[in-house]
DNA sequence: AGTAAACTCACTGGAAATAGCGAGTGCATT
DNA sequence: AATGCACTCGCTATTTCCAGTGAGTTTACT
């Protein structure tokens, strides 16, 4: 099985196309014995894509219908690091409860597991695999193979950002030193006037260090240039 | 080797102190054969932690010169995904090539590996293995073990958040929809205008939300607002 | 030695955000 | 049934920020 998962990333790791890759992904179904796997990205930044052998009909009702919105396994996807269990989530509000039954006629199956996976430009990923089986025999499943799926959407996440921007090692932006204070300083709270006392430079100063961050970041204003450089890895607040 | 490594896994897992983790972890030393092997946060959100086996002297001296300024290891983190080579890092600069030479007479050694580890409050740490060999020694190292220094990075990082926030499992705030739709907007660099307009809204119900979000999130301004709303994965832009 | 970039300081009108107030509707969990 | 919460709208005074332009010094790379 160890092998089976070895080469499986090294397949991964050498897709040339995403349809490839979706092909390699499916495999998993098989590899694992489970209804589905999905690989899909959780929030906006660059091109929405997913990896899913869910069928049609349920993939365009969730799309439609904004499920990700009242999505326990999305929700909690925010706060979460590791691998974790569907069943450890909150199904308790209604609309959850109306999900749930909602997936398991869509053929979803009533166990999971996603792993939250997250890159350095603010992309934002789950790797998920569900099957029909009992909670004991679940249980067993994920003892067996939790750093599996870990690695596994890790390499996956890898494969996908490597397909979407071949060659791309180095950074887009770049800030310089004060510029990245400036905006660390503002985005952890303080005003221009405080941010300006704590680098010990005039608030003039540091109103042209926030000017040419927002230019380098094509930010429309102070707000946006923050979160533009968080969502880069830029800065951390 | 591979029964090794799962052995060590699950000891990081049981850890009960943080002093405990650090011995566990050194022991990578032997199992690995390296210099050195490091995890520490490279932010500066909760308590900045690190467990090194470096010595105290370059870690002080690291620390005072605040050469995380210059060192391309950690500057290179923010861009990356992958575990990656330090020699795929940039060390042309002059600090950089000052800071090479200062770590080889630290004892840091002229090959070294690093994990990013990215978590779901803002969190962003690196695990990373050093050692003294050539080239050819440090190659196949790497090809057998990058699948490993994925794993062991982000179990050290589950276990080190368990052993701080023992016991937390759900949001620390949470927004309402509309909340986090009017911080999204404004994240993406929507004015409070536009944002309305999208949202369908008044601009005078907009800054409602703006300012309950604020509150929730104990925010000194919108800014600050959208910040920690994405250092706590609240929102994506 | 020259050039590029970073760092520093300064001014101003118009736009945006903050902080404070109040009020009604509807849904959902309890 | 009730309580809480989310959602919606409105007003105003004060503070802060944005955007544009200009310019001199220092540092570092070529």
């Amino acid at each position: 099985m160890q092998n089976q998962i070895g080469t499986f990333l090294e397949r991964v790791e050498q897709c040339k196309t995403l349809i490839e890759l979706n092909t390699v992904v499916a495999e998993l179904r098989h590899i694992f014995q489970v209804n589905h796997v999905v690989y899909h990205s959780v929030n906006s930044l660059g091109e929405p894509y997913a990896l899913a052998t869910y069928g049609q009909e349920w993939a365009e009702y969730y799309e439609s219908e904004e499920l990700y919105r009242v999505d326990p396994v999305v929700l909690g996807a925010f706060q979460r690091f590791h691998p974790y269990d569907w069943k450890s989530l909150d199904w308790e509000k209604k609309p959850a409860r109306r999900f749930f039954q909602e997936a398991q006629d869509g053929g979803v199956g009533n166990q999971g597991v996603s792993v939250p996976v997250r890159g350095p430009h603010g992309e934002f990923a789950l790797f998920s695999v569900s099957h029909t089986c009992s909670d004991e025999v679940w249980t067993r499943f994920l003892a067996a193979h939790m750093p599996n799926f870990l690695l596994i959407g890790h390499y996956i996440h890898a494969s996908i950002r490597a397909l979407e921007f071949p060659g791309v090692e180095g950074n887009y932006v770049v800030l310089s030193p004060r510029e990245t204070d400036a905006l660390r300083l503002l985005g952890a709270g303080l005003n221009r006037g405080r941010a300006a006392e704590q680098l010990k430079i005039s608030e003039h100063t540091l109103r042209v260090y926030i000017e040419s961050a927002r230019s380098k970041l094509n930010a429309s204003n102070t707000t946006h240039a923050v979160a533009k450089a968080m969502a880069q890895g830029l800065i951390n607040i």
